[in-house]
DNA sequence: TCAGTTATCGACGACCAGTCGATAACCAGA
DNA sequence: TCTGGTTATCGACTGGTCGTCGATAACTGA
């Protein structure tokens, strides 16, 4: 416990000096924009031009602008890579402001997860690009482990939360359905595990209507669609775990 | 998708004053530094000496120094009220930047959770004091839901991690862990279920000690401890449910 | 009509938590 | 030392939920 000056206001004053040498910092947010394209999860980076880093492939996002709140900063940057309106979730994951973060001055950055529905193939500027998230080049700055961050969140929250909804297309089969969930997973995800718990949790509907069947046969698949489109927390949670492993003997 | 320039470097560069005035931004850190005191969770708070809102109380914190990493800062900032080594565990919470949330410049915040165990009594200033999460007084600024988000990260956090051995003294006997669990949940948990829970997951395990019985008299009770001092996220989920309501009928 | 394919359903079993009654181990006072 | 009161611990029952798998349904193309 150090005896020191208790009175240290955090309102309008001198900034604080006393660890470290005095200059401008800036904020900055930065997206984790998701989409399962193809049966795979796929992460939205943009080419930098410049320096540091020119080159290197890195997360959209940009400087916070004085007037603005977190949230909104992130949709004006994310709209100028991804149209607005096919973002079916935004959240916050974290802040990171170690002071060598970004060479140069000091930048802390708040971070946030961005969902797209598969069924959107939104525009993207020539200098941005989809890419599988198993095969990420090298991306400049902290952005890799930012990336890891969003993976990790979509991850837990597929289990406890409704959070498919912002995966899918307004209606999907079961089967679609379990492709999405697999993609984001990493794992084999059981149909009809899948259907009984979301079903048993309210949070899909069959639609009444069925798929014709493909080329190639199959029963004609009961079509569903998630009864809210927003994040809702289920109560009972569970895991999704990944299949167990047989064991021998 | 609005065609506007697309190379905005996140890096040094003029400010972007497209959205809002120039002007300096700040950042400061702030912590909700919680406590199970008597049996009743506290919340440490420091009175306000300064406009605005001068003599309200508000959470420790202050301004982010130039080469401070934000942990780093809310060590240091908590270590005027706290000592450092008092605290058990210390987690990020989220970040606020609404332009309006603190009169003047805009200030964006990033919060901690903090966390005291129970034997614990720290020395704290003649400004500073711990008050009940559930009688709290008017707070200054948006610190009332940034408790908020403390105590419900906390109790979420319970259910599904070992997070319990940052609140507990070292050793404690079942029924006292109970009343830890009790005091951040806000309803009664059961000693049968929490002791087999716990041990299942292998958090806790005894110590092979026993307490004396009180005057009252009593079977005397085993001494726990947890196993691991760091923070662990169990597999399988399990949420501590309140107790269910007898269905009559 | 039949084989192949895909979807759906029902049932079984394991696991785990919520509950409760039985038992253990102590105290104090008669 | 007995007895009732008190607290802690344990075992057992139960219900719910999931992981699994085999049976059945509903289609296709040959």
């Amino acid at each position: 416990m150090s005896p020191v000056s208790l009175s240290r206001p955090p309102e309008p004053g001198p900034p604080d000096v006393t660890h470290g040498t005095a200059q401008p910092s800036r904020h900055e947010v930065l997206g984790v924009v998701l989409q399962v394209r193809d049966d795979v999860l796929h992460v939205l980076l943009w080419r930098r031009a410049l320096a540091p880093h020119a080159g290197r492939w890195s997360l959209p996002g940009g400087t916070l602008g004085p007037a603005e709140d977190l949230r909104e900063s992130i949709r004006r940057q994310l709209a100028e890579k991804v149209d607005v309106r096919e973002l079916s979730h935004l959240e916050q994951l974290d802040s990171r402001g170690a002071p060598r973060r970004v060479p140069g001055e000091r930048v802390v950055a708040t971070t946030y997860l961005g969902l797209v529905p598969g069924h959107a193939d939104p525009h993207v500027p020539a200098d941005t690009r989809w890419h599988p998230v198993d095969a990420l080049p090298r991306l400049a700055f902290d952005h890799a482990d930012v990336v890891g961050a969003g993976r990790s969140r979509l991850r837990s929250k597929l289990s406890y939360t409704n959070l498919g909804f912002a995966l899918v297309p307004p209606t999907f089969t079961m089967s679609e359905l379990a492709r999405y969930y697999r993609a984001c997973l990493g794992h084999e995800v059981d149909v009809t595990n899948l259907q009984r718990i979301l079903a048993r949790r309210d949070q899909i509907e069959p639609t009444g209507d069925v798929l014709r069947s493909g080329r190639s046969g199959g029963r004609p698949a009961a079509v569903y669609r998630f009864r809210h489109p927003s994040l809702e927390v289920t109560d009972a949670f569970a895991v999704l775990h990944p299949p167990r492993i047989a064991t021998p003997g």
